[in-house]
DNA sequence: CATATCTATCGCAATATTACGATTAAATTC
DNA sequence: GAATTTAATCGTAATATTGCGATAGATATG
């Protein structure tokens, strides 16, 4: 066990968990923050505004690559990270989707 | 390691981040949109309703109450579970804030 | 009160995540 | 081409998550 059993669940849920699982963690927040912050890409300087060690912070942006949140482009000997429009707009769809499926007809428990 | 440095991020970064945690996970999506499509509050159906086990879906259910997402009212023997409609609120707020804060400014990589 | 029903919790096994030092790979600079 | 800079990957340790059987606790029903 420790695996989660995908069979079970619909496409849609199995890739809304993902994509909540994509920025279930501080530091993915803070890079997407910062790119956003910084508009224009940033690269490295991740590591010193956050204070995560080089291996810790690409991993993130490895994870945060794989969601499609972000593209990576190599400029010189560093990399530039920015968002991905496109894929934010599915992200943002998606989850307003889920939370807009509930209204409150607070007549419950 | 293993563990989330969670002191070098801010308070509302490591809230929205655990907030997107407790939905990481397809089965707590399917728990929340059945408790939303049968909006009267639903019980351990939830055990038939999924394929997972009783205890799996209990501890998934205690994530979901520890989120604040939820509320269990014992009714006799069983628990009745909603939704509640206040932190649902907040949950929405909160993701809407962090997704409205980036505008396509196309410019980039 | 014995029995049945329903849910929570315990304990465990398997897997995933987080973090980092060390190393590797690629590109620039001298 | 050697040295430097930057980022990715490998390997490892610590912790977290997922899932379930078994058990315990609480409430109803006979």
């Amino acid at each position: 066990m420790g695996l989660t059993k995908t069979e079970i669940f619909t496409d849609k849920q199995n890739k809304l968990a993902q994509m909540m699982k994509a920025l279930a963690h501080p530091a993915r927040i803070a890079i997407i923050q910062h790119l956003i912050k910084t508009q224009a890409c940033v690269c490295g300087d991740l590591v010193e505004e956050l204070g995560l060690a080089q291996a810790t912070i690409s991993q993130h942006l490895k994870e945060l690559k794989n969601a499609g949140l972000i593209q990576g482009t190599i400029e010189g000997t560093s990399v530039c990270y920015c968002i991905d429009p496109k894929v934010w707009k599915q992200y943002k769809d998606a989850f307003d989707n889920f939370f807009v499926a509930y209204k409150n007809k607070d007549g419950c428990c």
